[in-house]
DNA sequence: GTTAATACATAAGTTATTTATGTATCTTTG
DNA sequence: CAAAGATACATAAATAACTTATGTATTAAC
């Protein structure tokens, strides 16, 4: 598990994309693809996701639509326009903040080399 | 500039492996070398950065020496042997996120190539 | 002699999370 | 068939890292 403060501010990014890559998810499914997908490091609690996906249907980013399996429900949330939109311009600004980041951390390699 | 959710969380790592590849800097001169950087695309706030150094000289990873130029006060910040390691440490940890998070973000391209 | 840059510092407010708790259904296991 | 664990939602209080605002003082530029 990475140290949370990492993971902070990229939870949005990372549920935006994976809507935009499945067509829909539900909350818990989304829980548990991060968990899969990254062997266990990150770790999206619930306590952080729901509030998050409320506030992104909310603020017109995504779309819900209730399915019961049985008696239980499932609640599955899809990109609108505007979170297609959002999702394209949020993964582009963590691309480049990782490269700047890259940049700086690679200093010590750049110098040295010339 | 990026949203600032995006830069909190790697702060320490920035100072610590600034001054890892400096030997010793004062706070303001680590908010230029920044920004210098970084084109303007990362600025660390004072009133982030100076809590901060504070904190890590109180947990053992920096030494202070004060310099005066005139009468104006520099603080200058090194690693201790413990700040080297916590650096070292703190890069890898960042810059294994960045490649976690890179394949989450990949992940469509992955699919649709294989 | 006023404005901007250099250089430190701290305190209140914000915000995204963690931690804790709650409800309910379905599945497995002894 | 009872208990435990997994599935699936939700919210509220506490925490932590920052932002924003403010303060002091020196030096440089115009």
């Amino acid at each position: 598990m990475y140290s949370s403060e990492l993971i902070k501010g990229t939870l949005k990014t990372i549920v935006l994309n994976l809507l935009k890559e499945n067509g829909k998810m539900y909350g818990y499914e989304i829980t548990q693809r991060v968990k899969e997908l990254t062997d266990g490091k990150i770790q999206i609690t619930e306590g952080a996701l729901y509030p998050t996906l409320h506030s992104l249907e909310k603020s017109g980013e995504l779309d819900t639509q209730k399915e019961y399996m049985g008696k239980r429900v499932r609640k599955y949330y899809s990109l609108t326009k505007q979170g297609h939109a959002t999702a394209n311009q949020k993964v582009n600004e963590l691309t480049d903040f990782m490269n700047t980041m890259k940049f700086l951390l690679d200093l010590e390699a750049r110098t040295s080399n010339g």
